[in-house]
DNA sequence: GTCTATATCATGATAGAC
DNA sequence: GTCTATCATGATATAGAC
């Protein structure tokens, strides 16, 4: 429940947002939100067209939060092997699952372009933001030559998206944990310097 | 639409296993299930308790389809990291996803242990099934050492997972295929043998 | 066993008072 | 801008005819 000063549209959004992360999008009703924000049943629709919008303004905040926190720890100090041990291993959520992810698996996202969009975009930075920075670590010698940047990036997205699969399948953490250890010992395998074989 | 010399509650559960597959728990009424199912009204309440009962049904028809599937490649003729690339590569519809895993990110089907049940179950044994094979190729000295079984299982089947995702986010196979070619990249670099750095 | 009819509540949206 | 009706439709389930 969100009240105080905070105003009515921005109380829609943040209900939203959560109800979108917990139930997705087919499973968001427009009353539920409306109950969640502390609204009236009318009001919603005097500030956006419908739940399609009002949905699509909620995944765009969180698409841009979602850039913003990951840029945090790519953009930041360390190694780039360093750096995507640092993603891999930032605090989570794990139950919860990606707030952006998990609407690839709702029928009316991925029917509706204009919905889907955010969803792409993000994944799709996110790849490629990974993808440099494998390549910068490439460079330096940490990884492999024999490695593409490209392809690592999208199985550290991959193996991050399908531990959420995992751990809420099980109802526990470990799985996701154990499927990040088990990547980090591929990337720390397929070092040039390794010395563990 | 089943019809012919199927019976009726035959076709209540395949049409309730296509629903669940492209709209999750939650996006599958009863009534979308009896239309394709071409039964009447109340004839779904004579043969299952409710929509619950018919769901659990349809999730663990699909689940014991899966096991036998990747049974078939997982315990078939080769060695084991060609086993496990055969999993990796073996025919999949990459953007209609995976039928159990989907199920992970329906609230109403984690949120009720007897849904999640066959779920869990099939996910685990999925993993221990690949690390066991896993275990084998590092025997055999086909992977480093220094890898544990059960987290590369969980990393294959998270890539899996995971990439399902990534190609239904952007509409296309391509991310699917690019997150497994990675995968194999890593898995190539970790072997004791490699030349490649 | 299957069908039609019906009941109850939720969904998504609109109209109009205040 | 917000609220309380109100509406048509769908979700889930039951009753009872055939």
């Amino acid at each position: 429940m969100y009240s105080g000063s905070v105003s009515t549209p921005e109380r829609l959004i943040e209900a939203t947002r959560e109800l979108l992360w917990e139930r997705g999008y087919v499973g968001t009703s427009p009353r539920a939100v409306l109950q969640r924000a502390g609204a009236g049943q009318g009001s919603m629709y005097h500030h956006f067209t419908g739940k399609p919008q009002l949905a699509l303004t909620a995944i765009r905040r969180t698409a841009d939060e979602m850039r913003t926190t990951v840029e945090a720890v790519l953009g930041g100090p360390g190694s780039p092997s360093e750096r995507i041990e640092g993603y891999l291993l930032r605090e989570r959520d794990v139950l919860r699952g990606c707030p952006i992810g998990r609407l690839t698996m709702d029928p009316d996202v991925v029917a509706d372009d204009e919905l889907r969009a955010p969803v792409d975009e993000t994944l799709d930075w996110l790849r490629e933001r990974l993808a440099a920075v494998v390549e910068e670590g490439r460079e330096q010698g940490e990884f492999a030559s024999s490695l593409d940047g490209e392809e690592i990036a999208a199985t550290i997205v991959a193996t991050v998206q399908g531990g959420y699969v995992l751990a809420r399948a099980s109802g526990s953490t470990g799985a996701f944990d154990t499927a990040v250890r088990g990547l980090l010992s591929l990337l720390a395998a397929a070092s040039p310097a390794r010395t563990d074989v």
